[in-house]
DNA sequence: CGACTTACCTACTCTGGAGTAAGGCTACGT
DNA sequence: ACGTAGCCTTACTCCAGAGTAGGTAAGTCG
């Protein structure tokens, strides 16, 4: 049966895309080479697999046969499934902090540093869809330790925002009452980041500028709206709800 | 170990909240009952296990430990694990749509008609957690014939999204630009509230009313901002968007 | 009271898949 | 050449967990 992602399959992100090296055909050993080509491929190999079935569903053997090697080389580079899957986050989670903090350049506006940080998020999401497949949506439907791993990507990326917000603060670029709350006005934007792209994973024929300039739009004019106090409120009732956000 | 979530945990949707037939510690028989009681209570059990442990995860001995009653009474009455969990999903959707749609008053303006149809969605969403994470979290997490059931939901809440949107069309509700691609702005709302619905599991500690607020005004003012061409625009820059750096 | 239906159970079978033991092959140093 | 370090494999063990066979209690209708 077919894959049900009938998408062009992108790389893993920590693939290098030069050096690939092609299995030979025969079934027999496989080329002799050094561990750290090794361990690159069984990873993304992992990465494959368990973007497709899940955690539970993968299976090592489906692993090893995508990476092109028997399976107890993986057990001897990489350790158990569970080692594998939190190597396999970790590994996506560095490459697309790195990603997104190379799109950035101090010394320009907010809103620039903030779009050109956008940009890099979703180019990154739209090139390694499975790598964020397995490090967003795969890694939160497994509760146990491998949130964790998420869990502290996420911390760096609303410090990361945080940060652009605030250092430009008391410009015209963020009101004053963003500038009190950066940290929580990161965290909203970064959430909706997640799952704006999370959504994308579903809707592939959206371009990832035109994602980015969506989320733009809704953060920096809603948050302008918000900021200038022009709030929506609901109809007086007799329950009455929360006091405005 | 303790269990990830350590919410209180709310009953999946379709358990019936008065007749709650405690099983006793005997571990022989359990009492006889209706086939209709207990194919309710399987379910129950089936969406608190599989919200926690996901669907390759749960195993059907927990689930059948969880209802209180023996395996082979899950396959006579709910069939295979697959169509046990489908299942699963498609009670939950019936449920959360039709909650969502006993909170629209038809005739009123088209802002409050959605607001009480988001106060409804998160109403349902924050009483009934576990609905929700093995409604969408977990089937997503599951390529396969899951999604169709969720897609279906989807499409269904869209439906009655545009029709709220375009039935109050031409009034002051909505623009024009709105009112000519309802099913879109619906599409593009519905997923926001997905999202946010997904995120919100993470952060327990916000009310649904909140949440409903703030994407009131998110999709309110945003999109009267887009309606009004008040936009933001990329910075003019040598690289055009479309290219890739 | 039987006869019959329906709810319910214990105690299996069997397969898929994680993890391993034990040993071959190859490259490089000397 | 020949040892040794490290890459690589076949061929297992073993267990969790899906699914079932076959039998027992508990109501219900004549």
């Amino acid at each position: 049966m077919a894959s049900p992602t009938s998408l062009p399959s992108s790389p893993p992100a920590g693939s290098a895309a030069g050096a690939n090296i092609e299995p030979s055909d025969k079934p027999g050993r496989a080329k002799r080479l050094p561990r750290e080509v090794r361990e690159r491929q069984i990873l993304d190999a992992a990465v494959t697999v368990f973007s497709q079935h899940g955690y539970h569903g993968a299976s090592m053997d489906e692993v090893s046969e995508v990476a092109g090697i028997s399976k107890p080389m993986i057990y001897a580079y990489l350790g158990s499934k569970e080692d594998l899957f939190s190597a396999c986050i970790h590994r996506e989670a560095t490459c697309l902090l790195e990603a997104i903090v190379a799109g950035i350049h101090p010394g320009q506006p907010a809103d620039v540093q903030l779009w050109h940080g956008l940009r890099s998020f979703f180019g990154f999401v739209g090139e390694h869809r499975e790598s964020w497949r397995v490090l967003h949506r795969q890694s939160l439907a497994q509760g146990g330790p491998f949130t964790e791993e998420l869990m502290s990507m996420r911390q760096r990326a609303i410090t990361l925002v945080a940060a652009v917000l605030v250092r430009t603060g008391n410009d015209e670029g963020v009101g004053h009452a963003a500038s009190r709350s950066g940290e929580a006005l990161a965290a909203a934007l970064v959430g909706a980041g997640e799952s704006l792209a999370d959504w994308w994973l579903d809707h592939p024929q959206e371009s990832a500028d035109l994602i980015a300039v969506r989320l733009m739009n809704l953060v920096w004019m809603g948050f302008g709206d918000l900021v200038e106090d022009r709030v929506w409120k609901p109809p007086a009732e007799p329950a009455e709800p929360a006091a405005q956000p």
